[in-house]
RNA sequence: GCGCCCGUAGCUCAGCUGGAUAGAGCACCGGAUUUCUAAUCCGGCGGUCACAGGUUCGAGUCCUGUCGGGCGUACCA
């Protein structure tokens, strides 16, 4: 497809004098119009005439170059045709041949591609919360993968602070009572929560928590260190088994506490550049914002010890010095836009080279129906662990009260498919930036514009090509390619797909993909649903034509949702 | 107070870097299954694109202001 889109534009530069590589060839509101459409107004003011008449200058110009292209210009729009025949041939053939590959590319390659996400804190457990980052940042490195890029996954786990002395103290006074190695997150959970309540009570507590922190951060490896490491390690454990449930994995898994070295030379690295100052005892840099002052970066408190931004500081350089990436980015929600405007505004003070390659891809926040928020402090939290367990057990249940179950060797793995490709379908549903409200009756619907419902259209796809092995026609048959004239707005759908997975990373936007594949699925179902386009048990040439239309779709969906992190069962 | 983000159908959302008659899902009503999977499809109902100005040949989309909601506002992470 991409050859006549190249065509056109290279036809229609040589005949208005625009430049071809800007010309943008429009999507036309209807199908009837054509396939691409381009106005003609901005050349109607530059050449000082009406557009209508250029359009029709224009349409006779291009229509005697192209041959394979049909021109027409309707009122002040030139709409384009791609001859029926040449459209199908083309597209489903590429996807045909290329296969997983289609929407694959290699303009990323020798390119590095840095992502931040998930990040969550040790010791306590994954609420639906973190399913954001976790979840958009899983799916931006798949989309760069995907482009060809070198992408390096990073989980920067919260590992550090005075929360951590507290936790060992806890762990050291009460460890016993709890079981911290079966149910590691939920006993180091109740261990934090019960700390946090005596020490209300017992102020010789918080000192403690105090002592065993300045004893981690000493460097000191005696029993503090040796009940924190003990306590990264269960968590990590209990992480990583989430993440295998939702298909995550990174490619480098550092606390910040492995920057704990690095933060003195850091502070020293910034102060060097001249950009920082004291203020009320406290080492700062100033920022500000369309030249208005906004709140200054700190990188030590008055009291002389670092803070979270410190660390991030350090790990930006070590990141720079580590993979010199073209793009480091930062997937976290959006209320922490000010902390990354911070950093970035001192990297940028900083005048280093690479400061605008970092960039926050921040999302909206995850709230409770009835406009609660998400925190373990008031206790109002979803399990992220029971969230996918629901969805699992609810999706058994559609199945088995399904008519087709028998035909379903391995139930309890489709559940498992369906439930949890809904949650992960659920949240990438909308544009990044919005807020979401949990609702489980949304994330638990298999209805409508759902997860199962772009698995089920590709299961059966599917359904229909394991069929054809036994009754469609001979392999050898010629598809009768102009037949699927009645088919072409979804050829052309199929033929957008590498358009689409370039753009949704550009934009580190997932939703483009779950909202193209919802307008695939809507238009295939919408066309399959007619009983005059049968795919098999119709004549040979027709049926090998439109069975190369469901591979084509198949292999669409597949794709999309390999992205997105939706596993696609073929039965369902 | 100040700053950032959001505001499209009863609800949840699409609407491509401004372009042709603003589209889906849910809910509600009515249809389709001896059929290649009904987790589907078809039809109906439903809109002053928050409001007011402005820019433009053209604004849901850009600018300004107002209202409403969310988030954030240096020694937490």
């Amino acid at each position: 497809m991409q050859e006549f889109k190249r065509a056109i534009r290279e036809s229609l530069a040589q005949h208005s004098g625009l430049d071809s590589n800007t010309i943008k060839l429009e999507r036309p509101k209807k199908a009837e119009q054509g396939d691409f459409a381009f106005p003609c107004f901005q050349l109607a003011k530059e050449r000082k005439q009406p557009p209508v008449a250029i359009a029709q200058e224009l349409a006779a110009k291009i229509g005697a170059d192209l041959q394979r292209v049909e021109v027409v210009a309707t009122g002040p729009f030139l709409n384009f045709r791609i001859n029926r025949s040449d459209l199908s041939a083309s597209v489903l053939k590429q996807i045909a041949g290329e296969n997983e590959g289609f929407g694959h590319s290699r303009e990323g390659a020798g390119k590095t591609m840095v992502i931040d996400f998930s990040s969550p804190n040790i010791a306590k457990p994954l609420h639906v919360g973190h399913l954001r980052s976790t979840i958009i940042g899983a799916v931006l490195k798949r989309l760069h993968d995907a482009l060809g890029y070198t992408t390096v996954g990073v989980n920067h786990i919260g590992d550090w602070g005075v929360q951590f002395g507290k936790l060992a103290s806890a762990v050291e006074l009460w460890g016993d009572t709890v079981d911290l190695e079966g149910d590691s997150i939920r006993a180091l959970l109740a261990l934090y929560q019960r700390f946090h309540e005596e020490e209300k009570r017992d102020e010789s507590l918080a000192e403690r928590g105090r002592e065993a922190f300045r004893e981690l951060e000493s460097g000191k490896d005696g029993s503090v260190r040796a009940t924190w490491r003990r306590v990264t390690e269960l968590s990590l454990r209990e992480l990583s088994k989430t993440y295998a449930r939702l298909g995550v994995s990174f490619d480098l898994i550092r606390g910040e506490s492995f920057y704990e070295d690095k933060l003195e030379e850091t502070i020293e690295r910034i102060r060097a550049s001249g950009v920082t100052e004291e203020s009320d005892g406290a080492l700062i840099v100033r920022l500000e914002r369309k030249g208005k002052e906004i709140a200054p970066a700190l990188l030590r408190k008055s009291d002389g010890t670092t803070l979270y931004a410190t660390r991030d500081f350090a790990a930006a350089f070590h990141r720079w010095d580590e993979f010199h990436f073209d793009r480091c980015l930062y997937v976290v929600a959006g209320n922490q836009k000010l902390h990354f405007e911070q950093l970035f505004g001192v990297l940028k003070r900083m005048e280093l080279p690479w400061a605008e390659r970092a960039e926050h891809i921040y999302f909206g926040m995850m709230t409770l129906s009835g406009g609660l928020k998400l925190s373990t402090r008031d206790g109002q939290m979803i399990f992220l662990d029971e969230l996918l367990d629901r969805a699992v057990e609810e999706a058994l249940k559609v199945i088995q009260t399904s008519k087709k179950f028998a035909d379903i060797p391995n139930p309890e793995e489709v559940a498992t498919q369906i439930g949890i490709g809904a949650v992960i379908f659920n949240d990438l549903k909308k544009e990044r930036i919005k807020d979401v409200q949990f609702e489980w009756d949304d994330v638990l619907s298999f209805e409508g514009e759902t997860g199962p419902y772009l698995q089920y259209t590709h299961a059966r796809m599917c359904g229909i090509l394991r069929r054809a092995e036994k009754e469609g026609p001979p392999a050898d048959t010629a598809p009768a390619w102009a037949q699927l004239e009645d088919a072409s707005h979804l050829i052309l759908t199929l033929g957008r797909f590498p358009d689409v997975v370039r753009s949704a990373a550009k934009a580190c936007e997932p939703s483009e993909i779950s909202q193209y594949l919802l307008s695939l699925c809507r238009d295939l179902n919408s066309w399959y649903g007619h009983a005059e386009h049968k795919v098999l048990g119709v004549d040979a040439p027709l049926s090998a034509a439109r069975l190369q239309l469901v591979n084509g779709a198949k292999v669409v969906i597949a794709n999309g949702l390999r992205l997105l992190g939706v596993a696609t069962p073929e039965k369902m």
